[in-house]
DNA sequence: ATAATAGTGTCTATCAGACATTATCTG
DNA sequence: CAGATAATGTCTGATAGACACTATTAT
């Protein structure tokens, strides 16, 4: 039986143990929400409007404190429930934002998720939110827009970048400035500038694409999909191959736009070969 | 002026705010160090020997609990100092690990860092740690192996692998299953696991290959800790190729290994051309 | 027919992988 | 010189990018 220097076994002194009261922070979840617009034009993401202070009647991420006993993934998948009714999403750690006084109220972390969803169900505000819409989200080099017609909500950052040293190597970190009236609350335009890189580089080696697509698609969908999450076009033939190994025809043809043209072959996603 | 519907501003809201005693949980940082060898022939790992329950005597992950006032990164960056010693680290998140249970005192979420050092500072244990000690790491496809000759320690995992869903997404998991008498505290067989498999998957697109390095070194010495990180060979032309234009001579020549043949040219990292 | 879009073929430049050859060092 | 290692040259197969061409639909 291994004792320690108080001559306690573990058991002993798990019995004993006291956490003590030191300081310790909250701890949220912050969830990106992303999903197609219809007509596959551009990426929405889902925010939520505050109801109270801090940040009263900014537009947020949707999100909350973790739960004892729950881990942060589930918290994640609880309250995208809770807050948007979602229940089958994909949903990845990106980070925990840790900086000092990033809540006014007290000290708070955050481990931001990403959530991708492939069809953008009807939300409305619940608990501390007195709203929530999904907005157009633009990424391009230079800035950040977030905008909602229907409530003529425009949310804009312009990026510029940063030099970081860490050890040997340098960094290029993206600093987000406001420029309309409007701004997101808390620190949440870096959790979105977070996600979009880290979804940006995912892309070409995971499946993380058809997550945000139907369970019947068409090539042009998918295409529009990647250009709308890269912000960049990309040959069909170089998604194709890409994809070739991925996707299954359906063996039904339909239109993919509203306009003229073929019609296109419908596909699902088989999840290609597994290796073994 | 904008009330909430207690009729409070934003600064009155805040000067009345009670964060409440909801449970909050511990947060610590672990650090997964990494550093070369001796002769560049293997990475070594450092672990700290734990001097009380739980896990006493059990070899960790060193890391301790984040204070008021401080981001995840400079905890991470303090307890690397106090605990070893190391100042010029390239310090990075991995992910933040949440299990219910992971300690078997309290509720303890850990934020992971990985951390590369150039060169392998003698180390001893302080505060709760009895013990501090280079291993040497093995992290094959099939196998985890943690030694140290020295005391004659050895820590082994199998691995096998699980399929996980996550929406439409089907990944492969690592289950570490001990294998060895020893093993390590807590999950952090489970950090060692995330932190690799994320330093592997950014090698050929980062430049973190080179925080491993001293400011000085050869090819030779840089395709050895490129293929201690990967697992595997690679040609060196193709390292060669890779890293080209990060590197430059130094104009000097000396050996790189202890047994016979021509001397190697020496480089010096650049970073590269910094695209504008 | 014409405009628009879908689907396929193919050329090319690039690059990783594989290996051969030459250069330089030790003993 | 033999053995070992370093540095470089070059062939090949795979692939992303670019574009042309054919097919199918609506008006």
């Amino acid at each position: 039986m291994l004792l320690n220097k108080d001559g306690l076994t573990e058991a002993e002194f798990l019995a004993q143990y006291n956490p003590g009261d030191y300081k310790r922070p909250s701890v949220t979840t912050d969830i990106l929400v992303l999903g197609m617009s219809a007509g596959f034009k551009n990426l929405k993401i889902l925010l939520i409007r505050r109801g109270d202070h801090p940040f009263m009647h900014c537009w947020a991420l949707p999100g909350g404190f973790i739960e004892d006993n729950e881990t942060a993934f589930n918290a994640a998948k609880r309250e995208l429930k809770e807050e948007t009714g979602l229940e089958q999403a994909y949903l990845d750690q990106i980070y925990t934002f840790t900086k000092t006084g990033r809540d006014p109220r007290m000290w708070v972390m955050s481990i931001a998720y990403l959530a991708l969803v492939s069809n953008l169900e009807d939300v409305n505000g619940m608990d501390d939110a007195d709203d929530a819409a999904w907005f157009d989200l633009f990424f391009t080099e230079d800035k950040i827009v977030l905008r909602n017609e229907e409530k003529d909500v425009t949310i804009e950052y312009k990026l510029t970048t940063e030099q970081f040293k860490n050890s040997v190597l340098t960094y290029t970190n993206y600093i987000p400035v406001l420029v309309s009236k409007e701004r997101l609350a808390f620190d949440h335009i870096e959790i979105i500038i977070e996600a979009m890189k880290k979804l940006r580089e995912s892309i070409d080696y995971s499946d993380n694409l058809f997550c945000l697509m139907p369970a019947k698609f068409t090539m042009a969908e998918l295409r529009a999909t990647y250009q709308a999450v890269m912000n960049r076009d990309v040959y069909k033939t170089t998604l194709k191959r890409i994809v070739e190994n991925k996707i299954e025809k359906t063996g039904c043809l339909r239109k993919s736009s509203v306009l003229n043209g073929r019609q296109s072959e419908e596909f699902t996603y088989t999840g290609g070969k597994q290796y073994e």
